[in-house]
DNA sequence: ACCTGAACACCGTTCAAGT
DNA sequence: ACCTGAACACCGTTCAAGT
């Protein structure tokens, strides 16, 4: 082919993306596949357009999901206290925080490596500071208080995260109490059945902060 | 070059490496550069050996950190309890296991996503078990008591793990505080303060203990 | 301002072939 | 029984070159 008809064929060019349009698909596919499904090259298909393009847009994989992140951090509403009482009110923002952290299952791991947790959770421990002011704690006991409970909600969904989703325990702890000898039988037939998640935080929960504010 | 001479040059061979010998290097690239770090290529640089040797003596990367969670979980003995009372000694449960968990922040994380957490913590189960019956509860309460302290613990350490390494928060909650309008000011000056995790989980732990035990 | 392909240095995994 | 290289289908990232 002679050099004059190389410049007769100009290389196709995709229609520019917005960085916007790329952010959004990228979380779409966190969303769908979790992080380890997110690749530049599947992102880039999918938006019909060159890998180097988002590169363009997005700087890296890692500015990419730090991105991210920040957006869903910046998402998160102040969570409404109700009820009658301080303790009432401070469990009503722990439910709230679970439901909140259960909608978002990938991104809370990655908030979490990113040590954004803090800024992540500013409203709420807002919300929470307010309420134990309010049951008559003060100073480091209340700073105390503020943070125990949040400590409590984030681990129990980190955890509970991972109960509800591996599909196969091998060995389930069913299995591993059924074959247990001695200890209270009843107990143990306890211990042998599937947890209660939710049961298991109201009461947990309840228990922490009942003790902290002395309801 | 005849046949014959390639005949009288035979392929270098590797010594034999043992499954052992895999499975030991393995454990240390994961120690020290994180899951992420442990790559089947470096693991065979790293042995002398080629790459597919690995594959098989493991079968395959997934199967390998499978192999090397499973050895984890079966290395943990069962944690001693000290102390006069049930609360108490559940107490030093809970601080042990901490200790424990701490000690291996790689695996911890891999245990969890591999839904072993039931079979890792069955012996420290046992012995809060033993507690909890020991302070007067019996069935469905004691079930609950028992599993309210492993969530809480675990949690405890799967968040506090973040905090202290990420090196860089940004914002940190003592940044985000200091801004903040209204408010208990000796509160917030508290919560702009970074966090002693020692004490919070001692004081949280005991708060929670102590409310499920009725101590 | 934004898209492009070529290229580099990595991955995990399978396979047929060695000894 | 165990090691080998070639090959495949993936990665993230950089770069010089287009329009």
């Amino acid at each position: 082919m002679t050099q004059e008809a190389a410049n007769r064929t100009p290389r196709p060019r995709a229609p520019a993306v917005s960085r916007r349009a790329v952010l959004d698909a990228a979380a779409r596919l966190v969303e769908e596949q979790g992080v380890a499904g997110l690749s530049m090259r599947k992102l880039a298909a999918e938006l019909g357009v060159a890998v180097t393009s988002i590169y363009w847009h997005v700087g890296n994989r890692e500015a990419l999901l730090d991105e991210l992140v920040q957006e869903m951090v910046h998402g998160l509403d102040t969570l409404p206290a109700a009820g009658a009482d301080p303790v009432a009110r401070v469990l009503s923002l722990a439910a709230g925080l679970r439901r909140v952290l259960r909608e978002h299952p990938h991104l809370i791991g990655l908030v979490n490596e990113r040590g954004l947790t803090p800024a992540m959770f500013l409203p709420s421990q807002r919300a929470l500071a307010a309420e134990v002011s309010a049951a008559g704690l003060t100073g480091a006991q209340a700073a105390e208080a503020v943070r125990a409970v949040q400590y409590h909600v984030i681990g129990f969904v980190v955890v509970e995260r991972r109960t509800d989703r591996s599909p196969e325990q091998r060995p389930s702890a069913e299995e591993l109490w059924s074959a247990e000898p001695g200890a209270d039988p009843a107990l143990a037939r306890e211990l042998a059945t599937p947890v209660d998640l939710d049961r298991l935080f109201a009461v947990s929960t309840g228990a922490l902060v009942r003790a902290l504010l002395g309801g």
